[in-house]
DNA sequence: ACAAATACTATTTTT
DNA sequence: TAGTATTTGT
C-alpha cells in the first residue's frame, strides 16, 4: 500500500491536503508507461496506445485512481465513440474499485450532447423537447422534400436519398462545403449541384421548423453552446475537472473542437493509436491525433509499446506493414510472449479454392482443440465472404457475420415505431407518410392529400373517427384512424400500445414479407419484449434514437447460447477485438486495398492502416489468403495480384504457400 | 394514380 | 444481396 501526500482542489475550489491510501497497487499491476498514464492528474496527455498494449486497462486504472484520490466521479467526463466502449470502461472500473465509478460522467459524444442540450436548450433557442433523427429518419425527410420540391426529372439519375444524406453529413463532419464534397467524392453528380444545394437548404429549414436535430446537429449545437461565454456554459465547464477521450484517432474536427471547448483547464487526456485510424471515410481526421500537441501546447506524450496479445512473429510482421506509413508517431511494438509460427500467406488458384482452404484450415484448427469462438475470418468488404459463407454452410460450420443490418434500421421495426411516434406526436409527418404508404391503394399522391388535410385540421385524430364524416377517411383507412385515435386518447402502457399496433400491422407485414417473414417476425417479438421495460412512450421513442437497448438481433443470442460460432467480420467491426487464429481473406490489389483508394494518397494510407488493424487482431496464428484469378464481369477471368501491403514482405517475416 | 416488374447500384460504420 | 429508383402495365 502506498502513502502519498498531495495537493488537490476540492469541489469548491479550495486547496486541501490529505493522505491518500490506495487500495489498489497501481504501480505493480501496470507497466511503467501504463502507470505513468494511469497516475496522471492535471495537465494534457496524449497516450499513444499501440494494438494490444492494454489501453482500456490503463484507462480503467486511471479512472479508479482519480476516484480513490478523492476527485468527484461526476467531475470526470469520459467520452467514447460507442455505447459499448463507455459501458465496458465503467463496468471494469467499478469491478476494480467500487460503485463510485458508476457515477462518472461518461458516454458517447452524441449522448453527452443530447443531455447537455436538453438541459441548456433554452439559451440556444432550441426547445428542449427536440426530436432526434437517426440516419433513416433523415433520409425520409430528404425523400419527402425531394418529392415536394419536384426535383426528380425523368431520364436523369439524381443522387439516392442515402447519398444525399452522406454528402450533407460529410460536409458537417469534415468542415468542407457541399460543393467541395460533391466535387471530391461524387464528381458524377456535379451537374446536380444546384438542386443538391436547394435540397440542403430545405432540409435545414425543415429540421428547424419541426424541432428536429440529426446526429450531426447534436455536435454542432453542443459546440455552439460551448463557444458562447454564457453563464450556463461556464457552469458546465467548471463542473468538469478531467476530460478523457477514447479512440482519439477517429475523432473529426468538430469533436476536436468540442474537446478543446470542454477542457477549459487543459486537464485533458486523449488516448488513441494513429496506426489504427480507419474512419476517414465518415469524416474522421487522422490529423487530429497528429495535431493534438499543437492544440494543447504542454502536452505530454506517453507511448504504450509492450504488446500483450501477439507472438513476436506476428508483431514483426505487423510492425513491417506500418513502417512504410508516411506519417506516424514512431513506435515499435514488442512482445515478451513465447515465439510461435510465422504468419502464412496463401495463394489460391481462385475464389472457390480460397474458400475451401479456409474451411479446411478451420476444421484442422478445431481438431487441434481450438474453439470456433477463437477463430475469425476478416475481410475488407462484406461481400468478399459470399463464397466462403456457402462453403461453411456445406461443411456445417456454424458462424456469425458481424456488420450486418442493424435491428432498428430494419423496415418492419421502423414501421411499428412510426405508428407509436404518431400516437405521441400527431404532427410527425414523416411517420404518417411512411404508414400511409403501407396501405393498399395509397401512393404518394393520396398520402400527400391526407397529409395536407391533417395539417389544415380537416381531419383530426383528436376526434373519434366513428363520429366524423370525412370522405378522405374511406372504409380502407377507417381502421387506421380508429387505431391512432385509440392510441392517442387512451392511457396505456407502451407495451399495450405496441401490442395493438402489431395486431393491426401483422396482415400488412405478412403481405409485404411473405417470403422471409420468419426472421423478421423474431425481430418484432424482440421489440415487443423491449417495450415492456418502459413506463412511458416518450422515453421509449427517444431512447430508440440515441441509446437503443440493443444493437442487433444477433446480440440477443436467441440461438443456442452454448453453440460455438466462428466469426466472420469486416475489419472495421473487428477493431478492438482479438482471436487465437485470424484469417484475412481476399487480400487482392484492387480489393484490399480497394481500387477506389488508388487516386488518393491519404486513402491508400488508410488502407494500409486497415491491413495493420486486421493483422494485429491475431494472438497466435495469422493466415492471409488471396485468389490468383478473379472472375470479372466484363473481361471474364482475370489474373490478380496480391495486395501491395503483403507482396513486399520478405520470407523471414512470413511463409508463402501456393495451393494446387 | 397505383402496382408490379425491372434495372441499378453499392466499400468500410457509429451516432 | 437487398434496398431503391425507374419503367411499364392496369
Amino acid at each position: 500500500m502506498q502513502k502519498i501526500t498531495l495537493k488537490r482542489f476540492n469541489n469548491s475550489g479550495n486547496i486541501i491536503k490529505r493522505n491518500v491510501h490506495y487500495t489498489i497497487d497501481y504501480e505493480n499491476l501496470l507497466n511503467a508507461a501504463q502507470f505513468e498514464a494511469a497516475s496522471a492528474e492535471d495537465g494534457s496527455y496524449l497516450i499513444i496506445a499501440g494494438a494490444g498494449t492494454g489501453k482500456t486497462r490503463t484507462l480503467v486504472y486511471r479512472l479508479a485512481r482519480l476516484i480513490e484520490t478523492g476527485y468527484d466521479p461526476q467531475s470526470i467526463l469520459l467520452l467514447t465513440f460507442t455505447r459499448k466502449a463507455a459501458r465496458e470502461m465503467m463496468n471494469r472500473s467499478s469491478l476494480l474499485l467500487d460503485e463510485r465509478c458508476e457515477k462518472i460522467s461518461g458516454g458517447t459524444f452524441h449522448s453527452f450532447a443530447n443531455l447537455t442540450l436538453r438541459k441548456y436548450a433554452k439559451s440556444l433557442g432550441l426547445s428542449s423537447g427536440f426530436t432526434i433523427l437517426d440516419q433513416g429518419d433523415s433520409e425520409d425527410v430528404v425523400n419527402l422534400l425531394r418529392n415536394q420540391m419536384k426535383l426528380v426529372t425523368t431520364g436523369k439519375r439524381f443522387p439516392l436519398k442515402q447519398t444525399l444524406i452522406k454528402i450533407f453529413s460529410l460536409a458537417v463532419n469534415t468542415g468542407k462545403t457541399i460543393g467541395e464534397i460533391v466535387e471530391q467524392e461524387y464528381p458524377h453528380f456535379r451537374d446536380d449541384l444546384d438542386k443538391i444545394f436547394e435540397l440542403h437548404k430545405g432540409y435545414i429549414a425543415y429540421k428547424y421548423q419541426n424541432n428536429l436535430l440529426d446526429y450531426d446537429d447534436l455536435l454542432i449545437f453542443l459546440l455552439r453552446f460551448l463557444n458562447e461565454d454564457s453563464l450556463p456554459a461556464r457552469k458546465l465547464r467548471e463542473g468538469i475537472r478531467f476530460v478523457m477521450v477514447d479512440e482519439y484517432q477517429d475523432t473529426n474536427h468538430l469533436q476536436a473542437e468540442i474537446t478543446r471547448g470542454l477542457a477549459g483547464n487543459n486537464n485533458v487526456m486523449v488516448v488513441g493509436d494513429d496506426a489504427q485510424s480507419i474512419y476517414a471515410f465518415r469524416g474522421a481526421s487522422f490529423q487530429n491525433i497528429m495535431d493534438f500537441p499543437k492544440l494543447f501546447p504542454d502536452t505530454k506524450i506517453i507511448k504504450l509499446e509492450e504488446n500483450y496479445r501477439s507472438t513476436p512473429e506476428i508483431l514483426n510482421f505487423t510492425n513491417r506493414i506500418y513502417q512504410a506509413a508516411i506519417q506516424k508517431y514512431d513506435k515499435e511494438l514488442f512482445s515478451r510472449r513465447e515465439t510461435g509460427e510465422l504468419p502464412a500467406i496463401i495463394a489460391a488458384p481462385n475464389v472457390e479454392m480460397q474458400a475451401k482452404f479456409i474451411v479446411e484450415r478451420v476444421l484442422d484448427l478445431r481438431e487441434e482443440g481450438i474453439s470456433l469462438e477463437d477463430i475469425a475470418i476478416l475481410f475488407r468488404s462484406s461481400y468478399f465472404s459470399f463464397e466462403l459463407e456457402i462453403e461453411l454452410q456445406k461443411a456445417n460450420i456454424p458462424f456469425v457475420k458481424v456488420g450486418g443490418m442493424r435491428f432498428l434500421e430494419t423496415a418492419h421495426i421502423k414501421d411499428i415505431l412510426a405508428f407509436l411516434r404518431i400516437a405521441l406526436n400527431p404532427k410527425d409527418v414523416i411517420s404518417w407518410y411512411r404508414i400511409l404508404l403501407l396501405h393498399e391503394g395509397i401512393g404518394p399522391k393520396t398520402a400527400q392529400k391526407i397529409l395536407t388535410a391533417l395539417e389544415s385540421g380537416q381531419i383530426s385524430i383528436e376526434a373519434d373517427p366513428e363520429r366524423s364524416e370525412n370522405n378522405l377517411v374511406t372504409e380502407k383507412l377507417y381502421p387506421l384512424f380508429k387505431l391512432i385515435y385509440t392510441l392517442h386518447k387512451k392511457k396505456m402502457r407502451p407495451s399495450e400500445m405496441a401490442e395493438l399496433v402489431i395486431e393491426y400491422y401483422y396482415p400488412i407485414f405478412m403481405d409485404k414479407y411473405y417470403d422471409d417473414y420468419k426472421k423478421r417476425k423474431k425481430d418484432i417479438d424482440t421489440f415487443q419484449n423491449i417495450t415492456q421495460r418502459y413506463e412511458r412512450l416518450d422515453t421509449l421513442i427517444s431512447d430508440m434514437a440515441i441509446e437503443p437497448p440493443i444493437d442487433s438481433v444477433s446480440e440477443l443470442g436467441e440461438e443456442d447460447k452454448n453453440e460455438e460460432l466462428l466469426t466472420l467480420s469486416t475489419i472495421h467491426s473487428a477493431k478492438g477485438l482479438e482471436w487465437h487464429s485470424v484469417f484475412i481473406m481476399h487480400a487482392v490489389d484492387g480489393f484490399f486495398p480497394s481500387s477506389r483508394a488508388a487516386e488518393s494518397l491519404d486513402a491508400m494510407e488508410e488502407e494500409r492502416r486497415l491491413m495493420y488493424v486486421a493483422a494485429t487482431r491475431a494472438k497466435k496464428n495469422l493466415f492471409i489468403t488471396y485468389p490468383m484469378n478473379i472472375y470479372d464481369r466484363e473481361s471474364g477471368t482475370t489474373l490478380s495480384k496480391p495486395s501491395r501491403f503483403i507482396s513486399t514482405i520478405t520470407p523471414d517475416l512470413a511463409a508463402g504457400f501456393l495451393l494446387e
